[in-house]
DNA sequence: CTGAAAGCGCTAACAT
DNA sequence: ATGTTAGCGCTTTCAG
């Protein structure tokens, strides 16, 4: 016996067993040609011993990790006080769980931009990654492109780019529900609190909102942006009532940002739906408990992870890329507007 | 050239180099002895060929595999619809994020019991553990204990154990606080939401609930179980209602508990705090947004994460198992109480 | 169906 | 200061 450390290794499973540690791997990797009697033997060892692979050495000759990456580039606060995040990672844990994969989560720490998360990808140090919140500036996008890791993006990717796809919905479309329904009640001066710039998910439910305004022929220029939290939202909506003040209505571009939002409108002294008409986007839990509960439009964040999972399990196992998938949306009415 | 595969080893650069291997590692590991031209030169050719050291051939000689686990044994549904686990989660990273450590986020998924979990501690797969929402009958500590994987509980462990450390509040404490807080503005029947009896987190502060109410001569047998979910919250709190419709006060073991039980108590037609006072348990965000605002004990989860990994640290550095700590709590008066 | 042997990429003695 | 060498534990040809 050489085992220094407590830890058995194949080897002693295979002395254990009385056979050579060729077979004892094949019945730790469930490979059909082995004796039942010999198998048995092995799976006793196993059990009597302990032994679990070493997944370092197993992965060496493999070129596996067994191991996806979660890709969030945002920082710590952000990931775990916004509840979309949270859906998502619920997403990926389920799908994930029915698999042999284990999820490393990569968060953006504030303090060395995007080089960590970078550097992980470039080190291929997964199998694969699921990015979630991409902005213009992360170049996460060409990392993962040069190294050829198979990626599938949660939200549309700021630059597209032929060999990246991505689960997402159609945010143009969503805004435009949720601007349209405002429209349809009879609301005249429609604002919008619109999310970062720099993501593909901000400009394009700012651009659903202006697309719905011109075509009806309504004034599209009171337009603030918030950076997707509650203190953004609610001081974006501050400044457009300080610019408008006769907005009678907003769409504002997540619940989290509308929650903010609605303090400040009443903040102003308004009353929400009376005065003004607030629809948000994402449909939270918190959208049933803010005064008055929000009406919002759905973003699926569940079934998108689901989706974005099995895109990426598809091209682990050596299939090609998908087309990029769109989920449908609907409006949820509520009591705001 | 023998590249096959597009991913440079320490054999590619070394060669590009004109070094060892031997040399190149150690530029690669920051060993001080290394002229600094060689230096330069294992440098350039690293930043040349995008060279990333491949970990599962370092954790295979080094016996680290650099990363620890956070252990969560409940479903995803729960880790990640409850703030308080965002708040451990975000602690954590935080702390790990200063480190060169990758966690492993590991939660229990209701299919295969607890298996996964103590699968995964007892492969030793990691080199430390943290292990946050710990039930009677988990038996990660026993796991832990067994293969001596160097782990700090969040949240003491039901089981104690010695060798098994931990950093928590004083939960009997808190809950005193609460009730003390209840009894001192006059409340006479003051019943309580728990939280599950196989959690030390519900077993104390049902406890120093009880121990207040006895002590003053109170009855202590207004006593409802929830699951520390808002809806587990709610029914608790109308079976309390049900059964002892006298109450005045009522200690629930957390907010998101008492956030379900204030709308149970305004669904029964009574007044907070007019008609019955609520004293919540976390201090979550969402304690300053109920209606009307939640009079909560604050449970400090960031420092305690702050702490758990520190502790985690000094012993993956080789020190002593730490002794267990115990964070201080205070009582945040709101409206509710 | 089973075993022998090669080697994945790296670090850590041990030489020099 | 640098190179040589011996494995770490595992899977996977290749023989038999």
């Amino acid at each position: 016996m050489s085992r220094r450390t407590g830890v058995p290794t194949l080897e002693d499973v295979a002395r254990a067993a009385g056979v050579s540690r060729a077979t004892a791997s094949r019945v730790v990797n469930g490979d059909e040609r082995v004796q039942d009697a010999t198998r048995e033997a092995v799976l006793a060892a196993i059990r009597e011993l302990g032994y679990s692979p070493n997944l370092a050495a197993r992965s060496l000759v493999t070129r596996r990790t067994d191991t996806i990456a979660v890709v969030v580039p945002e920082s710590d606060e952000r990931v775990f006080n916004d509840p979309f995040f949270a859906g998502t990672l619920r997403g990926v844990t389920k799908a994930l769980a029915l698999t042999e994969l284990q999820m490393v989560l990569l968060i953006g720490s504030p303090g060395d931009g995007d080089g960590r998360l970078d550097r992980y990808i470039r080190g291929r140090h997964t199998d694969g990654a699921i990015i979630v919140s991409h902005h213009a500036n992360d170049n996460l996008w060409r990392s993962v492109a040069e190294v050829s890791l198979p990626t599938v993006f949660l939200g549309r990717p700021f630059a597209e780019h032929p060999g990246l796809t991505f689960v997402d919905v159609d945010n143009v479309a969503a805004a435009a529900l949720a601007t349209g329904y405002l429209v349809d009640s009879g609301r005249k001066r429609i604002g919008t609190v619109a999310g970062p710039a720099d993501m593909s998910a901000g400009a394009d439910r700012l651009q659903g909102w202006h697309n719905v305004l011109t075509e009806h022929g309504l004034p599209a220029d009171a337009v603030e942006r918030g950076d997707f939290t509650v203190a953004g939202g609610g001081d974006a909506m501050t400044r457009l009532l300080a610019r408008h003040p006769d907005l009678d209505a907003v769409f504002v571009a997540s619940d989290l940002m509308a929650s903010g939002a609605m303090d400040a409108i009443r903040a102003s002294g308004r009353a929400i739906p009376t005065d003004i008409a607030v629809v948000g986007m994402d449909n939270l839990e918190l959208a049933t408990r803010t005064q008055p509960p929000l009406t919002t439009v759905v973003n699926p964040v569940d079934e998108m992870a689901t989706q974005a999972v099995a895109m990426l399990l598809a091209q682990l196992e050596g299939g090609p890329i998908l087309e990029p998938v769109t989920m449908p949306t609907e409006l949820v009415v509520r009591e705001s507007a």
